[in-house]
DNA sequence: TTGTATGCGTTATCAC
DNA sequence: GTGATAACGCATACAA
């Protein structure tokens, strides 16, 4: 096994006679450079078995065709979902995703950010944590005009792309849906900040309540301290102890629903004829769980597709930050299954 | 907004009437340079807004700190967790990562094979697409002595790392569960071709079967189209209308094992007790299908992590090709549920 | 402990 | 159409 050094366009150059920058050109199907010329440059390139180097061009050219992702975590369907759109599209574009996670932590998220530009991306991506409130650790790509992107768990008060759903015009159709099916006493699990997207889909069930003139009851308002099985199993629990249960639930997660499912299952209680529930987003366990849990489709791929669109446009065509308020809205629909139909009118 | 000019060590060397030399050690805290130096190079860098452009450094160094995963995709539960044990353990090294799918197609992966040797990653974690028969692409990082992880998905004659469970041994220990739990007709699903991990699963549940003297009857082992619900939804019917079917199922995906248990849920049939169940992988899905689906656990982020630290070592301690063929096996076990308890002994 | 000089592999700006 | 040459920002061998 011989000592493998690399093969570059000096390389070529040399070899073929020519300059290094007539190699770079043809490699580039440049026009100036004339066809024969092309050809064989392509045809020996390939003989020595030269490979480009991303890293020399990139320092040059000052554009890395890579694209950084920034997540609280992948392992949630959505999230995955959205990362694969991502992918997806950067792939058809000639980029490359590096993905980050910030486990939901603020520090975290700082630190990958300084690793993410200091690898200086062409663009980002951007969840945010559920801790994060401050964001101006992404000042630093707006002062480089680094298109960013920030996807679903959005900042409130920072200007710049955003790829959402209308987080509280889906808790009003969810809520609706409940109404429609015949239920009057509906809870409701919330959590996080008055920033955080389920803020948004507790306005909307609030509202939905409101115009129907069923009375708010804050008892039947839960916040969990986290998005998880068991924290839906307590709050579920605490809710059908009540003397004056619930006959509805509105889980703004997936997980969450059929948390609720579970539990209302193992005290006998019946769903949906006792208890309806919906639930968010449309992940694979709505569709397995007995019965069915109807839910809130959340577009996680094209969500991604359109962030990393976004940017690639952007890149295409800079523009100065006039125009980077820009949101745009992917369209949620209600999933009627089993788990909320109580009437055949549906 | 005034023109980003980025900041080098240049311009921290001039304003220090210091050496770019010297800036470059004090940031790396290099030891040859003075306490105070380094302090004081360190405050104006802050005080400067420098950023390290780290793709000099890797053109410079020959070292890129990023290190390239091609997976089929990433939104299998089984293969985003393992994604998460890369990133995570990157993540603490210092290292990013870059995520390509290959969709399973051989083309696509051998193009995303090359894009990664180009950006000149330090190393490559890589699941082979159901596709790839031939894996002759991947002796480009063989070559530059670039280390190769393959996990889960490996190639059968291809001498480097890989990190897997032992496919047979976990066929053969899900089998026979069954088989303790007094099944005497398994039937089989399975895939993709003789170099899969599902073959290899197969010889395990094969040679349950003859250590229990039971007999092998292929009209119970069903072939796979692709590891889809439908598949095994298909699979499960024609099973089931066999005048003499079968009284236990090990499927070797836990997908295809809730189709399996949902097939049989709609015709009647009653699981465990007429049909018991086992899957693979331990996806979220397998703890919410009623009733509840056995299967194997997969320590999918262990597989994960282990992939990432084999490398990240392996950068450390530079060492020949001998050792090259280390195999990492993790371990796999049965998770006992409820679709394949049938007796109180288990 | 610090400085000098050079090169990593490419692209871009001139000139011819 | 093609060539010479200077960057891009950093790290390192060698001097001092």
């Amino acid at each position: 096994m011989k000592d493998h050094t690399e093969v570059t366009i000096y390389h070529i150059a040399e070899k073929l006679g020519l300059a290094t920058s007539t190699i770079s050109r043809a490699l580039k199907d440049h026009h100036s450079i004339g066809k024969k010329t092309i050809e064989k440059v392509k045809q020996t390139a390939k003989e020595m078995g030269y490979r480009p180097n991303n890293l020399a061009a990139s320092l040059r050219s000052k554009k890395t065709k890579t694209i950084g992702v920034l997540l609280p975590t992948i392992t949630q369907p959505f999230l995955s979902s959205l990362i694969s759109g991502i992918e997806i599209a950067c792939q058809k574009a000639g980029y490359n995703v590096v993905i980050m996670q910030s486990h939901d932590s603020y520090e975290q998220e700082v630190n990958l950010t300084q690793s993410l530009y200091n690898n200086r991306v062409s663009g980002i991506i951007c969840s945010l944590a559920m801790e994060t409130q401050d964001t101006s650790h992404f000042q630093l790509f707006i002062e480089s005009n680094t298109p960013l992107v920030f996807v679903d768990r959005v900042p409130k008060h920072f200007s710049t792309f955003r790829v959402v759903i209308d987080n509280y015009a889906a808790g009003y159709k969810a809520t609706k849906h409940l109404i429609s099916q015949g239920c009057t006493r509906i809870a409701h699990l919330t959590a996080g900040s008055e920033f955080s997207i389920y803020f948004e889909r507790k306005k909307g069930y609030l509202d939905a309540l409101k115009e129907a003139n069923l009375a708010i009851d804050e008892n039947l308002i839960i916040k969990l301290k986290a998005v998880t099985y068991e924290e839906a199993e307590n709050a579920t629990n605490k809710l059908l102890d009540m003397k004056n249960p619930p006959d509805g639930i509105f889980a703004p997660g997936d997980i969450l629903g059929v948390s609720a499912i579970q539990c209302a299952k193992k005290r006998g209680i019946k769903v949906p004829e006792e208890l309806a529930v919906i639930g968010f987003n449309n992940d694979p366990i709505s569709n397995i769980i007995d019965p069915n849990l109807s839910t809130i489709t959340h577009p996680a791929e094209k969500m991604g597709q359109a962030s990393a669109e976004i940017i690639l446009k952007h890149l295409k065509h800079p523009k100065k930050g006039e125009d980077a308020k820009e949101i745009t809205f992917l369209n949620t629909e209600v999933l009627v299954r089993e788990s909320s139909m109580r009437n055949k009118t549906e």
